[in-house]
DNA sequence: CGTTGCTTTGATGCCCGTCAATGATTGTGG
DNA sequence: CCACAATCATTGACGGGCATCAAAGCAACG
């Protein structure tokens, strides 16, 4: 994939993600290439936050830890996801590569001087954190308030909007078991557990560990709780 | 409290919410003032994005529902506080006044049109929303895995950080068990317990339920879980 | 002083975590 | 190409932490 090629990339993303505007092409400019693979660390919790980033291919993984081992996951970012756009010192949790990923990353310290001279791309940074704000308030009321069941369906069912998936789609899994615990607040047993069920009712088929058939996506969001 | 005097609020704020800087100042001119009494919705889940807000006095909780009732507060807003900045056509969670509250609002066209001119406030905007995306992704880690216990104390220390609070303070706690549960993502029983078991150890005493004192914050934050 | 609303405490049960074993898949070396 | 190990996923048995149900305490108010 050609550098500006891979920049501009930003896939159809139906209701959730609409495509960011053409204003971030400025910063095309000031982009860097890097590549990282599987479980590599793009960044830790902490660390100086001299970058921001692009995902162009792959699957990133944001998330938070305890001393104790206990994560959470924050996010999970594909294609076109923006991420480390939170304006602060360091970063406040830790990035890595879930499977081989490249990414762009712009320095902070030209950002900002880019920021000042084009309001667009300011805009367009608080319209990436918008979004991001509005999504973890989501992932709040599913960590919170709904049960295992609810949120694996919930869970695929963010999976299936991101791939604009209809009945008969088959979705692309690239996180394991203990990636989406970790995302959901459960165990990697209780999310099989979760599946399993959700297979025998013939809501979704299961072909291998890295796909899953949406079968009936009025019956998973049922399943998933109706909110308000 | 002068109209002027009002806006100009921001209390000191410790480690936490350092005060914002003084180019909001450039906001008053198209702020309004507005009360709400214990209980008022000040916007709905899905209203349309009018206003953007800042909390004079009082206290404001930002929650959201599902439609059997169950309840996520995501965020307590007190004196200083702005909410409602989300760059969104349509508000993605409730706000109400958890008691009194006097707040200013801003028409979210005239604010646009502000952030043309001036590039401090959208800079501001931005400072505003990374630190609420940074503080939810904090409380995701807390219901994600957190032990009941540990979501109290977290919860308390919280308050104290906001109130710059050392032994011996005192804590205004203006929302009720119920609040505090549904921040918590626990019911108001469990809070109950948790805080009777802070007190039975001495951290904490609760002269009455508005009122916490903290008597040992080092075992509070050893209760509350070592972070990484 | 009874009512009302909120908090606290107790008894019980269930959902999900823990522990353990088995399957399934992939990669490696003989 | 097969044997074996390594990794991950799945399923089962069991227990604990928190939810649920119920009742009693406590403060504010008419």
């Amino acid at each position: 994939m050609s550098y500006a090629a891979a920049i501009a990339t930003d896939q159809p993303r139906a209701v959730v993600r609409p495509p960011v505007d053409e204003s971030l092409s400025a910063m095309q400019a000031i982009g860097q290439v890097a590549h990282f693979s599987r479980g590599e660390t793009i960044f830790s919790d902490g660390d100086d936050a001299l970058f921001a980033y692009k995902v162009i291919s792959g699957t990133v993984r944001l998330c938070k830890l305890l001393s104790d081992g206990r994560r959470q996951i924050a996010e999970f970012l594909q294609a076109g996801d923006f991420f480390g756009f939170e304006l602060r010192d360091s970063y406040a949790l830790t990035a890595e590569a879930l499977e081989d990923a490249v990414v762009v990353r712009f320095a902070r310290s030209r950002l900002d001087r880019l920021s000042e001279e084009r309001r667009d791309v300011q805009r367009q940074m608080i319209t990436l954190l918008s979004r991001d704000l509005c999504a973890t308030q989501d992932h709040l009321l599913l960590l919170g308030r709904q049960t295992a069941k609810e949120r694996v369906a919930s869970f695929l069912l963010i999976l299936a909007a991101r791939a604009n998936a209809k009945n008969g789609t088959t979705l692309e899994v690239p996180m394991c078991r203990q990636d989406i615990a970790d995302y959901l607040g459960l165990t990697i047993e209780t999310v099989c557990r979760a599946i399993s069920e959700l297979k025998r009712s013939r809501m979704i088929a299961v072909p291998n560990r890295l796909q899953i058939v949406v079968l009936n996506i009025a019956a998973l969001r049922e399943t998933a709780g109706a909110d308000a």
